[in-house]
DNA sequence: AATATATGCATAGGCAACATAAGTATTAGG
DNA sequence: CCTAATACTTATGTTGCCTATGCATATATT
């Protein structure tokens, strides 16, 4: 993790979200290609994802089902809902807000 | 509060120290600044705020003298040190590298 | 063949940042 | 005179995440 932990606290579910929208994904492709895409900005811990997957299942925002045929180790692969997709767009937007009002603050201050 | 509270969790030292940097402010002065500039997506409490101070002075970020002359109400009022400064650079610097990291996540799952 | 490393998932226990909430005291305005 | 705003303090609780550990299988290395 290259940026204080206390950053990214709170967004760490928007980001699940917004990763596993762009695709059905299973929890160890889902810290891989985060830290990938993120350019190693954020990496989250398997203790960290796996509860909070079973936490949007239970919410609704995604739902699972074990990867069939391709490889036999046993994978368990997430898809966003309906809800989740709303959830998301959220988050998303509220983000922003927060985001620009920190560059508010910031640049006032210089 | 306009935003999920967690969001601003771990940027409220950095966003204190910026207002401060300005400026020397008293605590509730900084809660009704702080307001106004985010355009009302900040609104600290005092039980958040006051404890804020107190370690960022024992840490050395800033010092506190009593207002003098001005009003008659005691106001302890806050100044940013060198080593404040400093630490304000390098949270702005990582805050810039974590909401890039999260603008890439998020513009990818559109 | 034996060992190490990567993959893949799970959960108990603890910490620290912040919120909640309540308290004290002074001043301004109706 | 009484309410609202100002100004600061502190205890207690919540919670998101980390630490640490465990399990099991697959692949690479030696």
């Amino acid at each position: 993790m290259k940026v204080n932990k206390e950053f990214v606290r709170g967004s760490t579910d928007m980001l699940v979200l917004s990763l596993i929208n762009r695709k059905d994904m299973y929890g160890y492709q889902i810290i891989k290609e985060l830290k990938i895409l993120s350019e190693n900005v954020f990496e989250l811990k398997e203790g960290t994802l796996y509860p909070i997957l079973h936490i949007l299942e239970e919410e609704g925002l995604v739902t699972s089902y074990y990867g069939e045929t391709e490889v036999k180790r046993k994978r368990r692969y997430y898809a966003i809902t309906e809800k989740g997709r709303k959830q998301l767009s959220e988050k998303r937007d509220e983000f922003k807000i927060f985001s620009n009002a920190v560059g508010k603050v910031l640049e006032c201050g210089v």
